[in-house]
DNA sequence: ATGGCTTGAGTGTCAAGA
C-alpha cells in the first residue's frame, strides 16, 4: 500500500503534473493540499476517468485539501471538531482499512503576528483532534503540508532561520507532542540524512542549490510503523515546467 | 533588500505563501 502527500499550490495550474504523477506513481491515496478552488471547481471527472475517486473540502484563492484514491473512500470527515474555522484545512477518510487524515496546518506567516498566534492555536486543537483519533483507529496515517521543519537537518541554513516561522521552537514542540502521542515522522524511520527537502522557495534558484526545507511529513502510528517499507520524496515534478513548490512524498507499506 | 517568484483576484496591483 502507498500512501502520498503533495502541497500542489493551485490544482487548476496543477492539474496536468498530477495527473501525469498518478499515471506514473499508482498509489493507494494522494492527498493534496493548497487546491485553492472551490468545490464547484475541483476536477472529479478528470480524475475518475483516470480512475480515481476523491473528496474535496475546498474555498476560492486559499487553502483546500482534497484525498484522492482508486479504493472506496468511506467514514469522510472535514475540519477539526472542537476549532471553529472558515479555513478549509482538513479531510480525512479510511480507505483499505487504514485512518487517512490530509491536513494543511497554517502557514504562520512570521514569529509574533496574529497569523502565527493561530497557527499554534490551531496545532493545539489539532494535536487534541488526532489524540482522540489515535484511539479510535489502529492504523493511522496523517500527511500533509505541516509547515514545521523539525529539526535543523530539515534546513538549509539553520543558523539564518534560527528562530524563524517553520523552524521556531513553539513549532517544533507543538510537532514533537504530536509525535508523543504515538506517532513515527515515517521518512525519518528510513532516512537519517540532512539536506533532504520537501519544499524549495521560488526566488533564488532554491531548489538548484537545494536550499530547502523538509516540512511535509506522513506520521504513522505503531501499527502502520511495523508495515512501514520506505519514504521517499520524489523530487522529479519540482523539476519539471510551472511546478509547484512541494515535492510529494510517498510512503511504501507493506500488504 | 520588509527583496528575489508564483498564484488568484481581476484589469491595477496587492495579499499570501514559506
Amino acid at each position: 500500500m502507498k500512501l502520498a502527500t503533495w502541497n500542489v499550490n493551485s490544482l487548476n495550474v496543477r492539474l496536468p503534473h498530477v495527473l501525469d504523477w498518478l499515471a506514473q506513481n499508482p498509489v493507494d491515496a494522494l492527498c493534496l493540499q493548497e487546491t485553492k478552488q472551490e468545490d464547484s471547481k475541483f476536477p472529479y471527472a478528470e480524475l475518475e476517468a483516470a480512475g480515481y475517486k476523491a473528496i474535496h473540502s475546498g474555498q476560492k484563492t486559499y487553502n483546500g485539501v482534497a484525498i484522492i484514491s482508486p479504493h472506496a473512500i468511506e467514514e469522510v470527515q472535514f475540519d477539526l471538531p472542537d476549532f471553529s474555522d472558515e479555513q478549509k484545512r482538513i479531510i480525512a477518510a479510511t480507505i483499505n482499512g487504514v485512518r487517512v487524515i490530509n491536513a494543511y496546518v497554517v502557514n504562520g506567516q512570521a514569529v509574533g503576528t496574529e497569523k502565527y498566534d493561530y497557527k499554534l492555536r490551531w496545532l493545539a486543537s489539532f494535536y487534541d483532534w488526532i489524540k482522540s483519533e489515535l484511539t479510535a483507529h489502529e492504523k493511522l496515517a496523517v500527511l500533509g503540508d505541516y509547515n514545521i521543519a523539525p529539526d535543523d537537518r530539515d534546513c538549509y541554513d539553520p543558523a539564518g532561520w534560527k528562530d524563524k516561522v517553520l523552524v521556531s521552537k513553539p513549532e517544533r514542540e507543538a510537532f514533537e507532542y504530536i509525535l508523543n502521542l504515538g506517532l513515527y515522522d515515517s521518512y525519518r524511520l528510513h532516512h537519517e540524512d540532512a539536506g533532504q527537502y520537501s519544499w524549495w522557495d521560488y526566488r533564488s534558484g532554491g531548489f538548484k542549490r537545494n536550499q530547502g526545507l523538509r516540512i511535509d511529513h506522513i506520521l504513522i502510528s505503531e501499527a502502520l510503523k511495523t508495515l512501514s517499507e520506505d519514504c521517499m520524496i520524489d523530487t522529479a515534478p519540482r523539476q519539471l515546467e510551472r511546478p509547484s513548490d512541494h515535492a510529494p512524498v510517498v510512503l511504501t507499506l507493506s500488504n
